[in-house]
Parts: C-alpha cells; sequence; structure tokens
DNA sequence: CTTGGCACTCAAAGATACCGAGTGCCAGCC
DNA sequence: GGCTGGCACTCGGTATCTTTGAGTGCCAAG
C-alpha cells in the first residue's frame, strides 16, 4: 500500500521525531542516506502521505509530525530484533540474579525496573487468579462468623480469603473443615474446580463449601482481583512539558482499573502496542502502551507493560518488554528464590 | 517574640498567598478588617518582618511571600479546630461506613481518599510490626530448604515469611514445627517476645527457631519492612506549575524508603507538620508534610498523613489527618469487617 | 508613631520587526 | 512521466523596545 520510497521516508520522518521531538522537514529527510532524491521530491511524496493520513503539519510552514497512524505503519514494519543492547541485557541479568523476595515485592519491584530500563513507566498486572500449585490451605476463624481462608502456593504467594459466614460456628468446626479442604485441595491447582465431599457434618459442610467456592472462583471475595504495580510514574514527567497532559496520565495510572480494562482489551485485539487513539482512553491520546504477557509455569499469569508517549523507542521498548516478561515468568516458575 | 500586630499582618501575609499564590503587597494587607492601619504602617512592619526572615520578596517591587519561619510561624499560632467543614466530615463518615476489606487494601482505599478529601497527596504508611493478637501459625514447606511462615493476626491481616534453612528438612519436620509453633505462639502478641521450648528434634527446633525469629523480629525476612501507600499522586501536579518539581516530589513519592525516614524522623522530633526545608529532603523544599499516627487496639500501627505544597491550607489538612487517622485505627481496631 | 505623598523599580504584557525553516508550485530537464 | 532546482510565500519563534502598573522605600508633616 506505501510504495518503498514512501515507507522508507516514512520510517524516516518518525525516527526523525521520536529522537527530536522536532517537526521534520523535508531536507532533513533528504539527507538521510540510501535515499538520494532532492527534498523537492521528497516534499511531493510528503504531501501524499498527509493526504492519507500518515502524517500532519503542526501547521503551515513548519515540518511534518507522524499521525498514530504513520506510527502504526511503523511498528508494524519494524523487524523485531528483540534484542536489547548490551548494557541493557546486563542491567536485566543483574537486576534477575538478585531479585528475590514476596510475590508482590517481586512484582513492584520488576515494574520499577523496566521503567529504569527504558525511562518510561513500567507497569505489571498480576491477574486474579493466581494458577499454582496449592501446596496448604488453611481456615482460622477470626470471630464467630467471620473466617479467613489461607492458601499457600508452590511459587510462595499466600492467597487469603475472608468470609462471612451466615450463622455461628465454633472452633471445632472450624478446624474440621479446615482439616478436610487440607486433604482433599492440596497439590490441586488453584481456580480448578475441585469436588470435596461432604463430611456429614452440615455445619462443617458450610464452611467447607464457601471455603472451596472462594478458592475456585477467584473473582468472588477477597484479593481476587488482578493486582497493578506501576514504577517510575515520575518519568512520566519527562516525556512531556505540557503539565495538564502529565496530570492526565499519572491520574490514569492511579486508576487500576482502567489501567487493567485497557491491558486486557490490547491483549484480546492481539496487539502488543497500542498507539495514541488507538485505545479508547482519551486521557491518554499522547501516549503508547507496549505489553507482553508472561507466563508462570505454563499458564498465563500477568502481564508486563510499559506506558510512554507516543513517540517512544519502539523498538527498544518491545524489545525490553519481551524479555522481562520472560526473565519474569521464568524467575516465577522456578518458585521461590531460595531454590 | 511577635507583636499583636505584627503577628496579624503576618496571618493574613500567610492566608491571602496559600489562597492566592501571588506575592502579597501592603495595599491589600492595609484592608484586612479589624486592622486599621494604613498601608503605609503595614510597609514599615513588612519591611521588619523580612528583616526576622517571616517574609521574603521575590524581587523588588512586588509583594511578599511567607518563608518557611512564616508558615511556621502561622502554623503554629494556629487554633487547632480539629473540625471539618460539613460536606467533609460527610464524606469521612461514608467512607468509613463503605470502607472494607482486607487490611491492604484498606491502607490503599485511604490513601486515595486522603487525597481526594485535601486534593492533595495522601500517604498511608503501615509500621512493619503489625501488633495484633496472633490467631494462628503455619509453616508449610515449599522446596527442601525453604519454607514458609504463615501467620493470621485476629484483625484478619495474614503475613507471611519465606525462610531459607541451612539444611534439607522432611515434611514431618515441618509439620511437627508447624504443629509446636501452633501451641505456643496462638495468642501471643506480633512482634513480642516468647519462649517456645525446644522439642528435642534438632531438626525441627531448628525451623521452630527460625520461625520464631522471624515473628518476633519483625525486621528479620519477609515483608517485615513498613508498607507504604500513596494515593492522588497525580494531584500533586496540579499544586505545581514547574514540571521540575513535579518530577522531584513525584520521584521521592516512589522511594518508600525516603518517605519512611521523613516520617519517622517527624514523629521523633515531636512533629505533626514539617514545613518545606525543614526535613532534610531537598526535592521537597517546596512541599509541607502534615501527619498523624493511628492505633490500632491501644498500640501505634501506622502513619496518615498528606504531601501538599508549602502553601496549603493547614488548618484543613490538619483536622483532616487528625480525623482520618483516629477513624482508620477505629475502624481497624473492630478487627475484620464483617463484625 | 502614623500617614499621605512621591519618586523609583522592575516584572509582565504588548507591539514591532526580523529571521529562517519549511512549504507549494512551476518550468525545465532527463 | 517523474525528478529537480529555483523562487515566492507563510508563519511560528525570537529578540528588542515600550508601556503599564503594582508595589516599594523614604520623607516630611500631622
Amino acid at each position: 500500500m506505501l510504495d518503498d520510497r514512501k515507507a522508507a521516508i516514512l520510517r524516516a520522518i518518525v525516527e526523525e521525531y521520536i529522537e527530536t521531538a522536532q517537526p521534520v522537514g523535508s531536507v532533513a529527510v533528504s539527507r538521510i542516506p540510501g535515499l538520494s532524491v532532492s527534498s523537492a521530491t521528497v516534499r511531493n511524496e510528503m504531501s501524499v502521505l498527509e493526504r492519507d493520513g500518515y502524517l500532519i503539519q503542526p501547521h503551515t510552514s513548519a515540518g511534518r509530525v507522524p499521525t498514530d497512524k504513520g506510527y502504526r505503519f511503523f511498528v508494524d514494519s519494524l523487524t523485531p530484533t528483540g534484542h536489547l543492547d548490551r548494557e541493557q541485557s546486563e542491567q536485566v541479568r543483574t537486576f534477575f540474579a538478585k531479585a528475590h523476595g514476596e510475590l508482590e515485592k517481586m512484582l513492584g519491584d520488576t515494574s520499577r525496573f523496566l521503567s529504569g530500563l527504558t525511562d518510561y513507566a513500567g507497569v505489571v498486572v498480576r491477574q486474579g487468579a493466581d494458577p499454582g500449585r496449592i501446596r496448604s490451605v488453611q481456615v482460622v476463624g477470626l470471630s464467630a462468623r467471620v473466617v479467613i481462608v489461607v492458601v499457600v502456593l508452590a511459587n510462595g504467594a499466600v492467597e487469603k480469603r475472608t468470609l462471612e459466614l451466615s450463622e455461628d460456628v465454633s472452633d471445632a468446626h472450624v478446624a474440621a473443615a479446615s482439616a478436610h479442604l487440607a486433604r482433599y485441595l492440596a497439590g490441586g491447582m488453584m481456580g480448578h474446580a475441585v469436588s470435596v465431599p461432604p463430611t456429614g457434618d452440615e455445619m462443617v459442610d458450610g464452611i467447607v463449601r464457601a471455603a472451596a467456592e472462594s478458592i475456585v472462583h477467584p473473582s468472588s471475595g477477597g484479593d481476587g482481583e488482578p493486582q497493578v504495580f506501576v514504577g517510575g510514574a515520575a518519568r512520566m514527567a519527562a516525556s512531556f512539558d505540557a503539565i495538564g497532559t502529565v496530570r492526565r496520565v499519572l491520574d490514569i495510572l492511579e486508576q487500576q482499573y482502567v489501567l487493567v480494562t485497557l491491558i486486557r482489551d490490547i491483549l484480546d485485539r492481539g496487539l502488543s502496542v497500542a498507539i495514541g487513539a488507538e485505545h479508547g482512553v482519551q486521557s491518554l491520546k499522547d501516549c503508547s502502551i507496549v505489553i507482553s504477557p508472561y507466563e508462570v509455569e505454563g499458564e498465563p499469569a500477568g502481564t508486563v507493560g510499559i506506558l510512554g508517549p507516543t513517540r517512544m523507542h519502539y523498538d527498544q521498548a518491545l524489545a525490553a518488554v519481551a524479555v522481562v516478561s520472560k526473565r519474569l515468568g521464568k524467575a516465577l516458575s522456578e518458585g521461590v528464590d531460595g531454590r
């Protein structure tokens, strides 16, 4: 749809604009090596590219700036090298060598690390259902009607669900339910249906049913919702000079629900990059998101991503996100750090 | 140290400046009701206040702006009404009526709520040691050398500590240690020393000792460090117009360690407000912090606070922070929401 | 001690001119 | 037909200068 020369010109303009944040003029483009045409020719091509919606002019007598469509073409035509430069690879290596600690801490650290690596904001979303193998289940009574279910997964994650029961239960009931659940759920997978046979005691079975339900159905109760970790939000401030833009973007970064929806949306569309207004969020029209899901033990467990200005270094961002998601998945699959 | 008239003039200037963010001139001050002096007199007084370090002039032929010392005088002379206005009280009521869920979620929500209430950034710090009564202790093996200790507290909080042992242990050892710890620690207080008698089995005792240590000594292992929740960081962007300032402040808000140290420092000095450069953090020289510790079941459990520009509405901030810390402590003391 | 008066200062806001990067278009050339 | 050099034109950005007015400091008189 774009002949070679137009494509080359468009790519050059996008690259130049990403680098300088200044509208790109025909003379600058005509100077790129490998394209030996005069600036007049470039001008003609550029005006076609503008007519077709790949570029716009901020005003007459200024150079051109890529539109979302222009960036999209650029990103799609990117040969995914998937390689970081030497220094960055080194950073990734040291980070994951040192990475350790609780799951949440690890994910938070990863978001900050991603941000430092790319100089944009880093995001890590942990999907609600942790697909780990259940290592232990325990029910603890807090008051006459409230019990808490604590599940320890093989990777060291601890899930808790607070349950409110419909009638008072005794400590003996709770203990019986705890033992019963432990017997039937240990070794199973979090979020998978498991049938737990009744014990015969109606009180105990009530607790067992509620607890099993809360484990199988991640959305019910507890912190079953996805967790979001945002790191390096401050770096967004450096990417924009309009204070209003910064504010709007930070605002979105705090609304975890919006972020999660947004990321899920991009994944559902089979994309790994969303540019400017492609995602529906008005406040992020000057931003792009680059994401990559990660898997723990072969099961999708979450997503890592980067939020930056539309004029971001897509190649680096894509590579960074890909590498980090892979390493993160691997690190988490290995279970706790001590092994 | 300041006569009545100077104090009145200084207060008027601070109030006016907080309201308008513009240097305050002598004419504006001379118009305040209750002070019937001419602008010339005010000018004389103002030049004395400047000499004494309460005010500065951005440049000749501009009005005056309060210094940190000026704000300090203002804050110290504030009669603490401790009352929020009608609408805000209403907001606090509804928030705490609806507030529920996991402890972490609750604290995060509180930080966001504080931010919404005051229009500055909200901060909640949870001190490392949760002083709750221990409801249950369990040790779960993750691999041959790694075990995780899960403690459920009476208020529904779940603490975990990952331990790496010096030698391989069997499941039987872990189970024995778990049972032994449960017997001796249940009912005790988190963070308090408890003597657990040896079992005689050296393997089991090794686990028991390590686990007990991690519970008693909150700093060792696990997520014993204080947790920080920051809400409404985006609102900081509205308070400043220099993009650099916004960046620096956001940066600090992400460095949890700095925040914790800073807040502890203020508390140690017996203050509840730190203005501008009073705290040592250079990046926050244009910010003030208003804090108030909260207690759960009579024991200090953390701190809530607000970070805003030095020209913040101190009376409202102080009242908001005081009310929220009290209500938060109460809400957490009541234990889980279901009761 | 207070006050009105007055000269002085200086940032901010306009006004004006200029510069130059960049465009569009055209006529000539390959 | 497509490419190119040339040229007139546009228009945002910068620099310079002026004006304006809020605000000060000081002084002499009340």
